[in-house]
DNA sequence: CCAATTGTTCAATAACTTTTGAACAAAGGA
DNA sequence: TCCTTTGTTCAAAAGTTATTGAACAATTGG
């Protein structure tokens, strides 16, 4: 049941910046850092990919010990585990997700539906 | 005869992440960091990846920004776009090159054959 | 119990990335 | 000029990652 999440110091430094390099899944990441502390769910981010894939790239994310995945019910709770990146690789996440947010190019983070029922 | 560059502002994020998200890039980057000032040509990389190779990821790494390439007679002059990143995406090429060495799966930057002819 | 909700798994496919060797090109020194 | 050094390009092969739909599983509420 409880799913598999590798410790501290089993997260890879480039296996974290390949997971974080994919446009989705980054996207999940900044969301997830705009909301640290609100508990969400797979549904919250069916606006950046179908059911299916969500499944795939939060699975990334987890593997990669990006985001903690813990079973509630029929839901799942996805929370970034910041403690741990931040002990690894100090000041990593958040140059990350500044960084998202300064580039232009991508959108941005907590659009219209992902922002209803918080 | 020039190489194609990006300029700073095209530099995107998560085509940088995923960019240094390879093991062999983030050795090159990690180099040129440790030797910034020092020109380097592609046979400073040898030990890394073979020639035709490291001529793939020297592409990539100049196609995403990170480095810049400039022809000098029959080498090339490799060099970390250090100002641009920097400038671009604040603190971020710093806290990538800190966690490389705080990640005990990756190889020590700067190994023998490398120091040679410094 | 039944149905709805939430999310996973599987197999297939498509798309991309990495690696390789052989052949090529350009510059510079003997 | 010829040879060496340095690095690129090309095509092929191998490997990996992303995306999809159909089928499945677990939990919860009626």
């Amino acid at each position: 049941m409880t799913l598999p999440h590798p410790t501290a110091d089993q997260i890879s430094l480039p296996i974290v910046l390949a997971v974080l390099g994919d446009p989705t899944r980054l996207a999940i990441v900044r969301f997830l850092a705009s909301k640290e502390g609100v508990p969400m769910n797979c549904g919250k981010f069916l606006d950046l990919a179908s059911k299916t894939n969500l499944s795939y790239h939060l699975a990334k994310l987890r593997e990669a010990g990006v985001t903690r995945t813990e079973a509630a019910g029929t839901s799942r709770l996805i929370t970034l585990r910041r403690d741990d990146l931040d002990r690894r690789f100090p000041g990593l996440l958040d140059s990350v997700i500044a960084a998202a947010g300064e580039d232009k190019a991508l959108p941005a983070v907590g659009t219209a539906d992902t922002e209803i029922d918080a």
